[in-house]
DNA sequence: CAAAGAAGTGAACCATGTTTCACTTCTTTG
DNA sequence: CAAAGAAGTGAAACATGGTTCACTTCTTTG
């Protein structure tokens, strides 16, 4: 027994993950899956292709990882501006706005991870990134329909198609090559749409 | 000057491409585009890998016409379904239930062509094959607006969102693996989440 | 029916990009 | 510092699947 992983070895493998995963998350941010192939990933966090493949088992499970990494932090802040208080269709609005103001912020990345296309394997980790999203519409329409805001509805319907409609309205305004459009309106016509999809406040119970 | 196309044998070089167009589409229909490669489609149609290419240049310039006839069907109901008079609103709750219902009845063609991972180079075709259906959707709520029978707003941005609401909303009942659920419900719900989405009748002009 | 032009064949080719592996370098321990 | 176990290297292997091409077969015309 000649060598044993010490904590110092510990500390700078995890690093070493870590550099990978911003290191992926970079490239896709700066050109897309096109420029985030392995061999650029691993040159990008200064090693070696090979050596990767000691951290992550597959371009697939890596870019697991990079997609929860890029959607993280967009989830934690469309979370918390669901959790504001306020009524259902505030917080909704709040939350799109949210959502899109940052989209459009940070577009080539959220380009990547909603819109452009990939390959199948990709695709499908990031249809499951868009579950959160999804959930966090159906925790405020469920509120909604409990205090007698909106009218009772399928929540789950409702929020897998405000998260469609974000989606593929940005897509356009998002793709690289689009041409600015006026993007304040773009983000409250989207909030507006998406209130309004809700329907008309219920009449109220007696 | 010993050969030139005779009249017969155009007819059956269109019925080649024919053939090898339909092949496609009854491949991705039968097992989604992961049975549709260039020598599955070949064999399918009866020709060999490389007489397909006399046909057709690329994958892509297949997929491309593959994808137009997939979708000109659905394209014209709906237009047809569209085009039928009534208030915009009406006329957009039928678009809407007649795409869905559509859709959940031809679930396996409806899922590649709306929501399969496909290859990048597909993807982009596909994309291009939602304008269709948005430009529909334009066209009732321009129709509304001038009608007063909907708010002014921002016909495009509407459109795309409603285009993205559907998707999503069908993607996982279209999803092979997806357990039935009440699609009469969901296609109610559909048509109720895109009519409200519209806001609600405003005031007359006076 | 011979010549010419076109269509058809399918195995080989190629491009792309992931994954492996024999080898080197580094780190730890007795 | 020698031995052992890990981590790192990077060129080569491999996998996939679209595309090509030298050759064969077919069709037309004089």
């Amino acid at each position: 027994m000649a060598y044993r992983r010490t904590e110092t070895v510990v500390a700078r493998l995890a690093e070493t993950r870590e550099r990978i995963v911003t290191a992926a998350l970079k490239l896709v941010a700066k050109e897309g899956y096109g420029g985030a192939g392995i061999p650029a990933i691993a040159a990008e966090a200064g090693l070696s292709t090979g050596a990767l493949y000691r951290y992550f088992p597959s371009k697939a499970e890596l870019f697991d990882e990079v997609f929860r990494r890029g959607s993280q932090r967009e989830i934690d802040v469309c979370a918390a501006a669901a959790g504001q208080p306020g009524p259902a269709r505030q917080r909704l609005a709040r939350v799109v706005e949210v959502f899109a103001r940052r989209a459009l912020k940070g577009r080539r990345l959220a380009y990547a991870l909603l819109a452009e296309p990939v390959d199948p394997l990709i695709e499908a980790e990031r249809l499951r990134y868009r579950l959160p999203y999804r959930d966090i519409f159906v925790g405020i329409i469920e509120d909604g329909m409990r205090a007698g805001e909106i009218a009772e509805q399928d929540a789950l319907l409702t929020a897998s198609a405000i998260v469609g409609a974000l989606n593929e309205a940005l897509i356009g305004p998002l793709a690289p090559q689009a041409k600015k459009t006026d993007q304040e309106k773009l983000i409250n016509g989207l909030a507006l749409f998406c209130v309004q999809a809700l329907g008309p406040m219920p009449p109220r119970k007696i």
